[in-house]
DNA sequence: CGAGGTGTTGAAAGTGCTCAAATGGCGTGG
DNA sequence: CCACGCCATTTGAGCACTTTCAACACCTCG
């Protein structure tokens, strides 16, 4: 129950059926490397991230990997399958290890038939999520690679405004370049040169930001968003 | 009422509610380069385009242009504001003359919190959007420039397992360029080569297509997407 | 100490971009 | 009917960035 609090989306029903979900609910713990889900598998349950992170990817004809996605705490995982046709899209795999909450399937489709607020609160957070790939898609094209580094950089930093700042890469390196679309060689030059030109110190995963507006400033020129411009 | 039943999105609606709908819609015609709407306009109507073609822009804080989207003939505009923000996310624009259905702000709304079966059907239509992006932005970071062309061409072609097809941009190929993320020359260029490498043959904005086996062949190496990949 | 995984660096090639100029279609006005 | 100008598109040349392939450094773990 107290996992299920936390999740803006699942706020939108009623406590008594909080309730019910969290009695059908149960946790699962995850190892870094294990394979949750593949894709199209017919998913019976959907997943709230408790701790640790994930990647959602998808094969490719040729046998390669293409990262779509990698979460953390508080994402919900496989909502699309609550509707047809009731699949996984991506394999699901952990980069920590971690734990999530699986929530019944068939509990949550009768809810969403039964009260409208969770329909629509569903809906409001993928046309959030539609926005978020539409700016996504903008900065691949109008971005070079320091800039969509330090943009994500930006997306971590909590107190957005303060002159410094400082964080610590949650995954590999390499994994993160997939996620941002380059290749790992591309992301260690592109950090390095994010680091001379805006300012950074690197010590490995920890990250160190003397001046946050001054990354803003070069992170953001070409791009239509409002910083920081992935609203969560 | 005659274009409101060709929408699947509206005929999640009881007929009772479309009659209404429709009662309180009004046809708008534009023409090309009108500008229907301002980035953050708060909207009042939702549109259903009827015929002709659309863009859908944002500003870049340098004074640039990019491109969100291209739509046609039975795509709903401005269904996100149909939720808090309430605001249009971009600017829309006429490529072509055209006529657009402006149905009621409120009256969808109310529809939305009365009939859980429209807005379960508004989230499937989001759910698929968002895989669409999902997929097209891993297009962006695995296919070539001539792959994305090809990869568009065939969401255009009607009877996709035939050998040949025949088809004609809709739009400017300069537009067309912004969409798929790439200068015009590089389009220019790419085209010609998709037409050496795949078998083309150009007239202006008339393409024909020899073998559409080949082209999807030649395009979808690299991509995780069962072809037709963009499902619609 | 050695092995494997992760990250960095170097050099060469590929791809798309920028700037600039040429081409071609099309409507207007002579 | 032809000349002109406008616009979209194409072509050319050089450049910037990213990728690729390869080698190396670093760290952790056995």
């Amino acid at each position: 129950m107290d996992g299920l609090q936390g999740s803006a989306l699942l706020a939108s029903l009623p406590s008594s059926a909080l309730q019910v979900l969290a009695g059908q609910s149960h946790l699962r713990v995850f190892e870094s490397g294990q394979i949750l889900c593949h894709q199209f598998d017919v998913a019976h349950t959907v997943w709230l991230v408790m701790d640790g992170w994930l990647k959602l990817t998808r094969e490719t004809l040729d046998g390669g990997e293409a990262v779509w996605d990698v979460v953390g705490e508080g994402t919900i995982i496989g909502l699309e399958t609550l509707l047809s046709p009731f699949k996984y899209p991506t394999r699901v795999v952990g980069v920590t290890q971690g734990a999530l909450l699986a929530m019944p399937h068939g509990f949550l489709r009768s809810q969403l038939e039964a009260h409208p607020a969770f329909a629509v609160a569903l809906l409001g957070h993928h046309v959030k999520n539609n926005h978020n790939d539409r700016l996504e898609m903008e900065h691949r094209s109008h971005q070079t690679a320091p800039q969509r580094i330090g943009c994500f950089l930006l997306r971590f930093v909590k107190t957005p405004l303060d002159g410094e700042a400082s964080l610590e890469l949650p995954f590999d390196k390499s994994l993160l370049a997939a996620l941002l679309g380059m290749q790992p060689e591309t992301f260690s030059r592109a950090l390095s040169r994010l680091k001379d030109e805006a300012g950074l110190q690197l010590h490995g995963p920890r990250i160190f930001i003397s001046d946050v507006r001054a990354l803003q400033k070069y992170v953001c020129g070409g791009c239509s968003g409002i910083y920081p411009c992935h609203g969560k």
